[in-house]
DNA sequence: TCAATTCCCTACTAAAACTATAGGGATTAT
DNA sequence: ATAATCCCTATAGTTTTAGTAGGGAATTGA
């Protein structure tokens, strides 16, 4: 299941690529409009800022405005930030690949072989959708 | 990501079904083969037999066997039994159907376009696997 | 200048989910 | 009988999630 964070921060990186104008949405904005807790947004745009995804002016009339086009966001990269590994399992993850700790033989386990499956396809999918494809 | 539960469940019943004769096989032997607590296997094994997955044999003897044949076995119907829904919101879930919260309309909604992508693409993958394909 | 607005940052907390563990009961083979 | 084995319920520790609290810093506009 994907994190309420996750879910709201696409929500509100989306509700950003829809403005017309480039001026900066403000947090209320957004809050009010997608019914996200206001302080809870305000951590997940900090997070969206800080990984290269959004610029942010502060003071009256500041917000947070993309610095990217849409069509250049993938969500893959997006996911990833909020959530962390794609991968079902660590042991398939390319970003965050960890051995399982009660694992022997990987290439023998079960569990491997198919998540691997699910991974590539769960990928591709991803990785053909930019934010413009949400939008 | 994936629960211990349904991880160390797949790799249970994939064991079983590795098995060349169909005599019952013991908590005791798959906990000690795959490193799975004894006490914890126990109560995922319940579950697959509950959900029709596997038989059981009391006293001396007895253990776990497959109710279908491997080929018969999807890992849909495996990991739904487990993990719960394999769609990654609710409201994209074939057989956990739920209505989001703060959700007014999910056709204007980009998670749930999305996600309803990631959804069929993992369906699919886990459709065309079997237990037979673990093995 | 100064007040209002807005983002920035850290710390904390309540609730839920996950990962088991404990302990005894029921059944079966020998 | 006795040992082996599954059956079932309850409980507990840990981690993650989903927020909340509170003040700080920068900017704008009057």
């Amino acid at each position: 299941m994907l994190s309420k964070k996750t879910k709201y921060g696409i929500k509100a990186i989306t509700f950003i690529a829809r403005q017309e104008d480039k001026s900066p949405v403000q947090i209320a904005t957004i809050s009010k409009s997608e019914n996200i807790s206001h302080k809870f947004l305000e951590s997940i745009l900090l997070t969206l800022r800080k990984s290269g995804f959004l610029g942010s002016k502060k003071g009256k009339g500041g917000g947070y405005y993309l610095l990217k086009e849409p069509r250049d966001i993938l969500m893959t990269d997006i996911i990833r930030v909020l959530e962390g590994p794609i991968a079902m399992v660590p042991c398939v993850s390319l970003n965050y690949y960890e051995k399982c700790d009660d694992c022997p033989d990987e290439d023998a386990c079960s569990v491997h072989k198919l998540m691997i499956q699910v991974r590539d396809n769960t990928l591709q999918v991803l990785k053909n959708n930019t934010l413009a494809d949400l939008t």
